[in-house]
RNA sequence: UGGGGCGUAGCCAAGCGGUAAGGCACCGGUUUUUGGUACCGGCAUGCGCAGGUUCGAAUCCUGCCGCCCCAG
């Protein structure tokens, strides 16, 4: 009797019993059942998992990922699947590559994307290199998104198939490179199916609750992280009406981001008030109402192309739970069919034609659907 | 110390005799491998203070306090 469990393809070139497969594993219910899944091809299996922050705050905390009871947890399955497993200290280039780009993004008046620089960074460029190193065929994670091998016998990125747990936006920067080594078994599967596996297989992760928020910041508490970093993260501002008329006092950029409504702290009107804009060199923001968000494009920049056809009409998602909306790319600048609300620079505009990723870039500064230049600073509105 | 107006939650504000709308802010929750958004829920035993009338007052009356405007 064979089922999902005996199937999943890891697209493998050679016979699975002459395959030797690294999975990734962070200690999570996701990777856990990838490694359990590699096993069943027959394939030789080794699992990998880096150590990224601190041992201290992070040990046995919940939701969190590759530090402490994390490590255990992978090195605990890893165990009952009787696979090799491996624990590299990676603390100090996560620390370089993930955490101080976070903390000089919100100095600077961005809103950072930590997973996505960790996944081209530590994940996809060091872990990559280690999988090589160690001989395998190939580098298994738990993402949810789907390797498509297209009529050009060339790797596409697409979507998972569940859409409620799609995880393709945080792999937009992936380089074709990449996609060509990497295996992503779970992009077919919904996430209480990827649970019921573990539980049949005994996986003492089965129940392990999903990781959520920033997997280095602890009660959500990020403004603590940067401020720890930086600590003039927390000097005030003013709070500055589109209109000019100063409303009030900030408490750091850091809290804010552009289409934020809560924590302005101003009261008595009509209407409620969004951060439009963050002002790093003023250390001001700049609040309106919902319409002052209204945006028609975003200028990216370092776009990654993963292949296929980028110069018609396609979809695009500004975030990562945004619904794809129609859009054209005309070099790098991104223009929406229809005003866009809520786009902050540092995020990603990922590109979709359908369900396969084209690829995307940064956003590095928007254009008002009205007509002025919306920057991260004042002075690069002479973009314009 | 002449005339007029106003005082309802942190802010704005409806109600004008029948047992405190709404918005903003704030708090909580849901959603979510980024930050946000959105949605749902909570938020004045109380209407400047003290008396009075009434079955019943934020609503009527009296006094006091405070603020604003006009006139001096």
């Amino acid at each position: 009797m064979t089922s999902d469990i005996d199937l999943a393809d890891f697209q493998l070139a050679a016979p699975a019993n002459a395959s030797k497969i690294v999975v990734a594993m962070s200690g999570g219910v996701d990777s856990s059942v990838v490694a359990a899944l590699a096993t069943r091809t027959g394939a030789e299996v080794i699992g990998v998992t880096l150590q990224l922050y601190d041992h201290g705050a992070a040990v046995g905390r919940t939701g969190s990922c590759c530090a402490g009871q994390d490590i255990r947890d992978a090195r605990a399955v890893a165990d009952r699947m009787g696979i090799a497993h491996y624990v590299f200290d990676y603390e100090s280039r996560f620390r370089d590559s993930v955490i101080e780009d976070f903390a000089n993004e919100y100095m600077a008046g961005r809103t950072p994307i930590p997973c996505v620089k960790c996944n081209m960074g530590v994940k996809f460029t060091d872990l990559f290199s280690l999988a090589r190193e160690l001989g395998a065929d190939c580098l298994a994670t738990g993402h949810y998104v789907r390797r498509v091998i297209g009529q050009d016998g060339g790797a596409q990125l697409h979507r998972a198939a569940d859409p409620a747990r799609d995880q393709s936006y945080f792999l937009f920067a992936t380089t074709q490179d990449q996609l060509n080594y990497l295996r992503f078994p779970l992009g077919n599967l919904p996430k209480g199916r990827v649970r019921e596996i573990a539980a049949e297989l005994g996986l003492s992760v089965a129940l392990k609750p999903d990781s959520q928020d920033i997997c280095f910041v602890p009660e959500g508490d990020y403004a603590a992280i940067v401020r720890k970093l930086r600590p003039d993260a927390d000097e005030s501002g003013d709070i500055v009406h589109i209109d000019g008329q100063v409303l009030g006092r900030h408490k750091g950029l850091i809290h804010y981001t552009v289409g934020q409504r809560r924590g302005l702290e101003i009261g008595g009107l009509a209407e409620p008030l969004y951060v439009v804009r963050l002002d790093a060199e003023q250390r001001r923001i700049i609040v309106g109402p919902k319409s002052a968000l209204a945006v028609s494009e975003a200028i990216l920049s370092d776009i990654n192309w993963l292949g296929g056809d980028f110069s018609g009409p396609l979809r695009a998602k500004v975030r990562s739970l945004a619904k794809p909306v129609a859009a054209r790319l005309e070099d790098n600048r991104l223009l929406f069919d229809a005003p866009e609300y809520g786009v902050a620079p540092g995020q990603a505009a990922v590109l979709y034609d359908g369900d396969r990723v084209l690829g995307g870039g940064w956003i590095d500064s928007t254009v008002s659907a009205d007509q002025s230049p919306i920057a991260a600073t004042s002075d690069s509105q002479s973009l314009a």
